[in-house]
DNA sequence: CGATCGTTTGATCCGCATCAAGATAGGTGG
DNA sequence: CCACCTATCTTGATGCGGATCAAACGATCG
């Protein structure tokens, strides 16, 4: 994945798939690039849904805060990441989440009539948007699974290997992309137990220094954490690690 | 929510909705009822996705077995509810979980191939479907959030508020339609833990003896365990909750 | 150079899982 | 009709993991 898109290289994202050049030319000229600055929102909790978005650059994060205070973070966002899709689609027409920046961020934004209308004219991209939503809500009830049943440790091992290799980076030593208090709110425990895990994780292969990974011992690691995952053979970072294999 | 459907009233469920009398008749002629008895499977975990299912009577649950033995429930289907559309977009186009009959049933059953066409025959089936499955991946996501969040309790007491509504069920008496095991499957919860929540329940004006249960206070069941409820204005039992009040 | 934010580490507490032992109920066969 | 069996449910005792509260540390920034 690329740190950053272009307005070329838009048509490459599994979005627009099997659909034709002239197809994809004519869907991504009403586009129009839009810069959010760090912290800015991108919609919040509720809002009407008009937008749909394409990140081109940056970071964005998706999250539910709780009346007591808590956000819970159910998505983070790269270059080539859609948004917006679900409440568009949805017989509210509401945002279920809020989405915000987290670091400057430019993104392609399409106005809400031209999904609906792409949907009917474009017969593939309603097969692509369906295969793309169904896909979330697997995940989605496959992360609810295996937060329930792993150990804080496990669960960041698993992050940490998943992000080594969705960002294509160093296994032998990277830099987090983020803080980890993001990290933390993403996977549902609290700083404070997120920090602790790390001194384990050392005696598995997995070392942490300020903002610095490194994972010492490539097979260990796999065989040690990911394999001893409780929910192994159907979690979908172990089956990136083994393609990566 | 009727306890049985028949081919003539299969045009009335959700995915149906706004189709034409002509295009639902075109669609529904196709199907083919199947009897599954109790403990039935429909699918394992990782079969090709080949079938589309409506539930026309009995009780089916989804769910996914770790490694360990122990088996969350991620859903229970009433008569109505379609079961297969997930699997049918995606990629991998398999099964992400087990599907099994718990009572005898019978389902309208469906080709896959017949689902992929009629999307591109029929656009407005393709938007009730992707506003089904978008649905679908929210509520995925509200519930990891509301199930990490909540006390085992009032997931208990949300959930039985929730069964009485859907279900239309007299809140001054009804009997449960399936085993306390398969609710706390589906709560994610240990049976013991489920049953020592009753106790806790009763002091809040929820009592269950055997299969029956009763909501003694409909004004102290709402206020007391509905509204402190952490995620309760974006709960949808909460939502359900008042409309109907 | 103090102020603020992010991170680490420590001490304590609470909730749920776990293990284990009864209790209840539904079903079967004698 | 009763004795037995098994599945389902209840209740008790215990332990562990992570949340919470709290304090100190480190880094970045005006």
């Amino acid at each position: 994945m690329p740190q950053n898109i272009s307005r070329e290289t838009l048509g490459n994202i599994p979005l627009f798939k099997d659909l034709t050049e002239q197809e994809k030319k004519a869907l991504i000229k009403d586009g129009r690039l839009r810069s959010f600055s760090a912290k800015q929102y991108l919609f919040n909790y509720g809002d009407p849904a008009t937008k749909f978005y394409i990140v081109c650059s940056g970071v964005v994060k998706v999250f539910r805060v709780s009346p007591d205070g808590h956000e819970k973070v159910s998505d983070i966002l790269i270059a080539g990441s859609t948004i917006g899709e679900r409440a568009i689609f949805e017989a509210s027409g509401q945002h279920q989440a809020d989405a915000q920046a987290v670091d400057d961020t430019v993104m392609m934004q399409f106005p809400l009539v031209w999904l609906k209308d792409s949907v009917k004219k474009y017969p593939q991209l309603s097969l692509n948007l369906l295969a793309q939503i169904a896909l979330q809500a697997d995940n989605a009830e496959l992360e609810a699974e295996h937060q329930a049943q792993n150990s804080a440790a496990r669960l960041v091992a698993c992050f940490l290997q998943r992000m080594c290799i969705a960002h294509d980076f160093n296994p032998r030593g990277f830099e987090l992309p983020y803080s980890k208090s993001l990290i933390a709110a993403r996977l549902g425990m609290e700083v404070a137990t997120f920090s602790r895990t790390l001194s384990k994780l050392r005696h598995h292969g997995i070392a942490m220094k300020g903002s610095h990974v490194a994972f010492d011992d490539i097979h260990r690691l796999e065989s040690h954490v990911c394999a001893d995952c409780a929910i192994a053979e159907r979690c979908p970072m172990r089956k990136e690690m083994c393609k990566k294999a």
